[in-house]
DNA sequence: TTTAAATCCAAGTGAATTAATAGGAATTAA
DNA sequence: TTAATTCCTATTAATTCACTTGGATTTAAA
């Protein structure tokens, strides 16, 4: 019951995307070094991304890639089902409307599933790309005047 | 981001039990035919159950397993989390209030995982294994009152 | 026009994890 | 004593994960 690297690092590095590309294409080598990830499986990652939509490429030099839509406008579960597949628990058919499962009428852990699947979901849908922006910019503003202070107690 | 089949199959296991130990130990031969699971792979399952404080096993001959507490004291998450570990999207230290992860003050998305986390553990902890048991029940007399029209109108 | 920087794409690989299987020791009711 | 059962540990087959490799393609800039 755990995100894989896809998700972690995906998140981690749409959200560098979104700090540091202002209306400008950022490359995928600046985020590798800045987040510590190897270019080649970034590519991977950013690569999910661009099929749902959610950044555009810029190929050749001086290329890159920028948020496809305002970050307002994505949600960390569009994200994160874009790097991971579906966010459910388990791979039922009831969940997803199906109701093609044999052992659909005897079925009763299908409501657990059904439960956790939707708490997910509505969890990562209510959190919005530029909220995390926010919430990081403020986060290094808050060292920089850390280190500042610092800087004017040794003067 | 999927359970495994110990959270799967355990879950289904324990429900079992719960069905048709009425104050009687039940077997894990009897759970294994009836839930299609072997009965090797079930010990597994029960034993993590039994570590947790939620079933007793009873040994030799006539022997088997009954809860070890009420099953309207027995939460889903309980079950869960005996049997996959903790519930947590990702593995991080803030989640547990350890605070000596040393990105910490840079680290934005943990406040995605937490999101996450306490929608899972908040959705499984709010159904207890004594309401499956009732749906389960309900759903089977529901099947053999089918049965019986279907008896009926063939006389 | 050449070159270098970049995206784009598919296949391969080693390590780790999962899902069992196997075999036997210990216990206990009949 | 026997058969049924829990209890425990080790092994194994299959799958998934987390990359790595090796290019082909595109394009801005020299």
């Amino acid at each position: 019951m755990k995100l894989s690297t896809k998700g972690r690092y995906g998140l981690r590095a749409i959200l560098d995307l979104a700090v540091h590309g202002n209306d400008e294409v950022v490359a995928l080598s600046q985020i590798a070094v800045r987040q510590n990830i190897s270019i080649n499986y970034l590519e991977q990652l950013i690569s999910r991304l661009k099929k749902a939509g959610i950044v555009n490429g810029i190929r050749g030099a001086q290329g890159g890639y920028v948020l496809a839509i305002p970050a307002e406008e994505i949600s960390v579960g569009d994200i994160l089902r874009a790097l991971e597949g579906d966010l459910d628990p388990v791979d039922c058919s009831e969940l997803k409307g199906d109701s093609t499962c044999s052992s659909s009428d005897v079925c009763v852990t299908k409501y657990v599933w059904k439960r956790i699947s939707d708490s997910i979901n509505d969890a990562v849908d209510g959190i919005m790309l530029s909220e995390l922006v926010n919430e990081s910019k403020k986060v290094h503003e808050e060292i920089s005047i850390k280190n500042s202070d610092k800087a004017s107690s040794m003067c």
